[in-house]
DNA sequence: ATAATTGCAAACACTTTGCACCTGT
DNA sequence: ACAGGTGCAAAGTGTTTGCAATTAT
């Protein structure tokens, strides 16, 4: 079927592992890099680059911009059905849900029917601070 | 009052009125010192990236990232109550929608109360098409 | 007079490409 | 054997910084 094309690799291996890992959050090539030479395991960025270009032709990871950090982001996605659903984004920490929720799904249906503007919620991103973060902000306060 | 801290140069005036001029749109700043060029006025890259991170400083521009263009992306803003009302930004036509609605805040509250998270409403923008691009791309379907 | 602004060139940061070498099938 | 992958170094972009000349007050 759709199995993957290409040659299975000691790096893409590490590199899939890595995201999976994190899936949870965006993580920046540098990042990527960074920390699995921290872990004595060396891969180009050049390989980075390509594989997970890769990836997201393929449709297993996405790509994000964010405003804060300066260039793209990387998140595994098993899930195909990230236009269904919100995502938050904590400012603090970086954390990023995954957010099935039918009441914020209505207000998109709201939006689009009393304001005509069709949210594309793949790339919606509602930005913020989560809960734990929160709590250490009261903490230090 | 708030005056505008600095001296009013020739190059300023130039900025500004060209960010008033497109102000419903997002503008990068290659565009901006290309679209003066063909009128005839020129102005330095390095004074555009300078006096737009000033007037984004002061809240009367704001940054923007897409997926789309590699670069940020900027418009002027006139509004002061950014973190009161969310945001709607058409991803095809670059239109900046500021949107009171009470419906829309009742999502704020939602997800804090349901979902333990303090949405930044001045660092959201909901992406998305709006009507009039809507409109043009069943045309062209 | 003097403090701020301009804009070139150079430095940066992120990403892509060319290419010789290496690896998976 | 050979198609495909790796990673260095070099080239591309977009953005920022150093600095001498210019301009606003």
């Amino acid at each position: 079927m759709t199995a993957s094309k290409g040659y299975k690799t000691k790096q893409r291996e590490i590199i899939l592992d890595f995201l999976i890992e994190n899936k949870e959050r965006h993580v920046t090539v540098d990042e990527i890099v960074f920390d699995l030479k921290e872990r004595g395991i060396s891969v180009g960025k050049t390989t980075v680059y390509r594989y997970i270009d890769k990836l997201v032709e393929e449709g297993r990871a996405r790509r994000f911009v964010t405003e804060e950090k300066n260039g793209a982001c990387f998140q595994y996605v098993e899930c195909n059905d990230c236009d269904e659903h919100f995502h938050l984004k904590c400012v603090e920490c970086g954390r990023f849900i995954h957010l099935e929720c039918d009441h914020l799904n209505d207000i998109a249906r709201h939006v689009y029917e009393d304001h005509k503007f069709t949210i594309d919620r793949s790339k919606t991103v509602l930005y913020g601070i989560c809960d734990e973060c929160a709590a250490k902000k009261k903490v230090n306060a």
